[in-house]
DNA sequence: ATGGCTTTATGCTAAAGA
């Protein structure tokens, strides 16, 4: 089973580079984030073969989860927090897999009501996760987390240690979810190596690969026990017209 | 450079992204 998550940046804008993307890679799943929006092409995806189910916000955020396979809807919203009105959460069973996409905020300016927003939002995410632990639920996380987890995750830490993509307090939310018992697939067969999923439009980014890697799948000890591999394809992110972001893909085994 | 791109909004400038 092959699962994707790809922040698009506008569906609107991105749907034929999403189209073609699909149709060459045949993921089960693509778990899709920044609709930007609230039309959702569903019709149009499903004539390419792919059931859809859509959280959208209008202008900002926005989460889909795409599959090949049924999707049964578990949850649209992150739960903790009924005031919450941003649309970044999605949580579904597909294939006896519950597989969660998130669109976490970004959390900048630090000094703005916006850090705290992301640090609760993060702890409510991990409450959650370590529900599903208890429960023993298979399941596959994916998303952008806007966490930078490590310093070789980044071209410049020293230049974004203040920032809230690596603040000390957003790492230590990712890793107190690791500490549930998940795992960042990408990190179990890439060692050292250091690859990015997002290149910023501004200041000649992708070209001179001063890229940061913030888009995860975290896996529960069940799924892992399953994982073939984990890889970023840059790819996408050189095309005209890109998404900032490029697609994460994880395998594993039926 | 507290923002050099890019997108959405019923726009003609502002907000958000990371």
């Amino acid at each position: 089973m092959k699962i994707a998550s790809w922040n698009v940046n506008s569906i609107k804008a991105r749907l034929e580079h999403v189209k073609n993307w699909l149709e060459k890679n045949q993921p089960d799943v693509l778990m899709i984030q920044e609709l930007k929006g609230l039309e959702f092409p569903a019709d149009e995806l499903k004539t390419i073969g792919y059931e859809s189910a859509a959280v959208p916000q209008k202008a900002y955020n926005g989460v889909a989860m795409l599959s090949r396979h049924p999707i049964h809807v578990e949850l649209k919203a992150l739960p903790g927090d009924e005031t919450d009105e941003q649309a970044r959460y999605i949580e579904a069973t597909i294939n006896n897999l519950r597989t969660i996409g998130i669109y976490a905020p970004n959390g900048n300016p630090v000094d703005s009501e916006k850090y705290p927003y992301k640090l609760a939002w993060l702890e409510r995410l991990k409450e959650r996760l370590t529900v599903l632990r208890q429960e023993g639920t298979p399941t596959v996380i994916g998303g952008d987390f806007n966490i930078i987890p490590e310093a070789k995750d980044c071209y410049d830490p020293e230049g974004w240690k203040n920032d809230a993509l690596f603040r000390l307090e957003s790492r230590q939310k990712l890793r107190a979810m690791l500490n549930l018992g998940y795992t960042d697939a990408f990190r179990v067969g890439n060692g050292q190596t250091q690859q990015y999923s997002f290149w910023d439009y501004q200041r000649g980014a992708w070209p001179k690969n001063n890229g940061i890697r913030i888009d995860h799948f975290l896996l529960s000890p069940s799924v892992v026990d399953r994982l073939v591999s984990c890889h970023i394809d840059a790819e996408p992110r050189g095309l005209d017209k890109a998404s900032d972001h490029t697609p994460i893909i994880v395998e594993i085994n039926d």
